[in-house]
DNA sequence: GCGCTTTCTGAAAGCGCTTACATCATTATA
DNA sequence: TATAATGATGTAAGCGCTTTCAGAAAGCGC
């Protein structure tokens, strides 16, 4: 903090009030009483003063942070927007700061040693595919507090908060079956080893097995929740003719891309490919035409992570595992008018 | 940092390596040289323990806490991810961590008193209607860096990233205009004291009058960037049987609003109104039709924004005010095809 | 009046690190 | 050979706050 005028500390309150630090100390966090009148005059004091006490003096000599670290892969994806929302509001309301560091891509050293962690947060939220195995591990040996979003870990015992992806992703691809009677269904994976994808793709196998469809891995690409490389996904399929007559892009950002290779090779949607995604983002509705998808409770997993990771802080049980339901949100893009 | 594990310290690298915690944090910072057979055996200590420095003793010793601060009024407007997006990359590549705060709504305690400020980081990034004034005065009297966003304030000499709103607005209005024929523009203010929104108000108007149509104000309502807002303020006027051909709604994400508050009412996109928005966000191309709308570099304003921040904590000149251009970017809802 | 308990406050230690100043050893110069 | 300069390292102070421990005063019961 390098600023030309010093800000009152502590010692100028406490002289000008004419008690000790110790008092004004106490008066600030009300960790023993202090009698009225004294109080009176710290305040006094603390707002004559327009004093702020300085954070790296608390977290050092209390050491605790009162920060709550967020690790992301990346933001820039709509299905961030909300669930920063929940996150922010539900550390907000517990009392704590919010520090968010974005670890970009695979190769990035933030991934093995990111700027957050025991040394500036009392407490981690991970959202999978941001954080290396071997760095969660040295974490939660030194007992850091941590909750895992959309991710979970074997050999420990990390609370995790995720979505029904399986039982979403069964229910839309059936309803593709059942209802529209589509029967060349492709599924656009997501990123290597992302765990939501893993279980959209069981729960896409499952639905074609259970109404006697064979898993065709011709139809299965990689869309890596992202809308180019789905957009390009999609485009090769139809440059080599394939023949597909719905998508399951995986996620809603993918659809995007979907969308535009279809429109690019005179595909209709739905009339000739119907495409359903995931997440239910906040543009989901306004697509043309409007995009059936799974509605997943981002903001909800993000308030939910926020009460795990807390009661963790405050040295209480957290569930070690909480399963937030989705929802198939019925649209146009599938068929259905 | 409540850990029960306490995690290593300075002076258990130095006990290790054999030299003084002064010599081990000149390793670390690279502030004065240390003879390459000490500096080994420093890093090796280090590696051994996997010693992490704690952040709060770093601030509270250097008086630098490496950390620039972010304060926005809200945080789910697809508008932000952008940003947010130019914001951390560009902190990243300075060295900075970034602590994000989200103000909301403009009654909250965190407007007058955020918890971001000269006491836990090196300087503030503030977009508008995220703070008081009399709070921007104060940190601006102590010294603290700040960098305003898409607002300015007089009096004072803080650096300003904005852009050209108001020339935007005229281009965008001008060309409902000149090339659709349109007479009867409805304009959707943004919030209260929104600046942008003032200066796009002013680029309207003139582009009315400099094309001989009267500024009729039963055609300005306030949207207030806000999807639900917008919606109900159209759906209002349509009720009420007010005449109007096109809507230029203020930005991207109430033009979701008018596009639902029309259609519901069977009024056709573009044929019936032409509807036309500002910043071309992420999904504004998807739209249907497909918005026209003028583009706003957001992900250059967070950037540039950081540029400016890390001059004025470097000690350095920054600009007092950069403006950055707009460019009218014309898809299918004004009218186009 | 005496002894014990409770309440309130101040003094001091210390959180983990940075850095100024002092010291020592080595090298270069007169 | 003596002196000065340079480089490397250690000691100690202190950043701003929290909290433990000690002491004083007041109140209560016998």
């Amino acid at each position: 903090m390098n600023t030309p005028n010093r800000p009152p500390t502590i010692a100028d309150v406490a002289r000008q009030a004419g008690v000790s630090i110790a008092t004004v100390s106490r008066v600030l966090n009300g960790s023993t009483p202090v009698v009225g009148e004294t109080a009176e005059r710290v305040q006094e004091a603390i707002r004559a003063l327009k004093y702020v006490p300085r954070t790296a003096a608390r977290v050092l000599a209390s050491r605790r942070t009162n920060t709550i670290g967020l690790l992301l892969p990346e933001i820039s994806d709509a299905f961030f927007s909300p669930m920063l929302r929940g996150i922010e509001a539900a550390a907000r309301e517990a009392g704590f700061d919010l520090l968010i560091h974005v670890t970009g891509e695979p190769s990035s050293a933030s991934r093995a040693h990111p700027p957050l962690g025991e040394h500036n947060t009392d407490g981690l939220l991970i959202f999978t595919d941001s954080l290396e195995a071997d760095e969660i591990e040295r974490l939660h040996m030194l007992g850091l507090p941590l909750v895992l979003m959309h991710q979970s870990v074997a050999g420990y015992e990390i609370p995790t908060i995720t979505i029904e992806n399986k039982d979403g992703a069964f229910r839309i691809v059936d309803h593709l079956i059942k209802v529209h009677g589509r029967r060349r269904i492709v599924y656009l994976r997501g990123p290597e080893r992302h765990e939501d994808s893993l279980w959209r793709e069981r729960g896409y196998c499952e639905a074609l097995e259970a109404n006697g469809l064979p898993v065709d891995e011709e139809l299965i690409r990689v869309g890596a929740f992202d809308r180019q490389t789905a957009e390009a996904a999609v485009g090769e399929m139809i440059a080599r003719g394939v023949d597909f007559d719905a998508v399951f892009s995986g996620d809603d950002e993918s659809a995007l891309g979907v969308f535009t290779a279809l429109q690019a090779a005179g595909r209709r949607i739905p009339d000739d490919v119907a495409v359903v995604g995931f997440d239910d983002v906040p543009f989901a509705p306004f697509l043309a035409p409007a995009l059936t998808t799974v509605r997943a409770p981002i903001e909800q997993v993000g308030r939910e992570a926020v009460r795990q990771l807390v009661r963790l802080i405050r040295g209480e049980q957290a569930e070690a595992l909480t399963l937030l339901p989705t929802e198939v949100i019925v649209r146009n893009s599938c068929g259905c008018k």
